[in-house]
DNA sequence: AAATAAAGTTAGCGTCGCTAACTTGAAGCG
DNA sequence: CGCTTCAAGTTAGCGACGCTAACTTTATTT
């Protein structure tokens, strides 16, 4: 059962393929991609995908949830870099999440870009309450307050509205057509300090 | 010149195209479209739509542009609705922005989704200065200062992404998904209040 | 060694984006 | 008024794509 080096025809053409597509959709844009281009690169033909993808969305599922994961580590090792309570965490928290947009635009655009039919994925749900707990767990940690408390739930969502809105602005170069220009790490900080005041 | 009724072939065909595509892209999403279907919608030939747009490209930018200006009237309309220095100015724009992006999710996301070629295309980046604009202008009243202050910039844009972020994550469902069904009103007073204090 | 199942292949259908070449009909003009 | 002109449609067709069906190859199982 173990596909790690040669076994069987390809090896892992899975992972193979959905790597080719993510590079395509960060080259080309998130729908500037085809299966078919997809298999020239993996060196296959353009039907052997359907093995183990049921369709071209389910591909992008693929992708999308590889993003996620890689997302949510990385804003997981972002706050962890901090001590529970130290201001610190958000600003990076939002560093992290910013990053990975501007690191991966496609798959951010992918992730969060057409209107949701990941809601009704219970995977990609799944992934996605897990970014917003830590975000609400360093939110609680900063007030001393309950991970539930509506006061903790609402200053957390604001805060991931005004990072996740930057991310937008940012990729479609908002920022550079109406001269902004913001300085990212005072922009975290200003609505870090705008949602979470010292007390 | 008049092409009003039914001169030429068929009236006018450029704005029943346009018209057609946004409906197919209100109910299908932002790719879930073809040309050839708007066509069958118009009720002309698929190689008809050439006469008045260069490619498919074309097309989306003639109802991204449309969609730009409904939105940027909606959103003077409601600044309107209050005299200047109210706080319930920005709340009002805020529900305007919101408001189109519920009634146009199809064309909302087609406006800010992909990564962004509408940085190089002059008009849609001036429609977009525009609607940044009122923003700012609100901003200004409110703080007593000048358009150009580098504190009126950095609190307009911060409102700007707080919207827009939350706008994203309701059209992606994350509203119902992280169970958070904040009361939209709420928030918007929330980050007013928090970018905006009263003075 | 034979059977089975996984993972590739080729061939082909229907749709799509777009172009070329042709047709239609309204507008401009002596 | 008849002739020309040109914008705005048409049909026909090319190449690419998504996907399926049927076949072939290879590894695993027994």
């Amino acid at each position: 059962m173990i596909k790690n080096k040669k076994n069987y025809h390809h090896g892992d053409l899975r992972e193979q393929l959905l790597e080719a597509v993510r590079q395509l959709i960060e080259s080309h844009g998130p729908d500037g991609f085809s299966i078919a281009e997809a298999c020239r690169a993996a060196g296959v033909s353009t039907a052997a995908p359907y093995r183990h993808f049921r369709d071209r969305d389910d591909i992008l599922r693929g992708v999308i949830l590889s993003g996620m994961t890689r997302m949510g580590s990385a804003m997981q090792e972002a706050a962890d870099a901090h001590p529970p309570g130290d201001p610190e965490r958000i600003v990076a928290l939002g560093h992290a999440y910013v990053g990975f947009a501007r690191r991966e635009p496609g798959v951010f655009a992918l992730m969060f870009g057409q209107a949701g039919h990941h809601s009704d994925d219970p995977q990609l749900a799944e992934e996605g309450e897990g970014k917003f707990a830590i975000v609400r767990r360093v939110v609680a940690e900063h007030l001393g307050r309950a991970m539930d408390d509506p006061e903790v739930t609402a200053r957390a969502y604001a805060l991931w509205c005004a990072v996740h809105g930057h991310c937008f602005l940012v990729l479609d170069g908002k920022t550079d057509e109406t001269k902004i220009d913001i300085d990212e790490d005072a922009y975290l900080r200003l609505v870090g300090g705008a949602f979470l005041p010292p007390r």
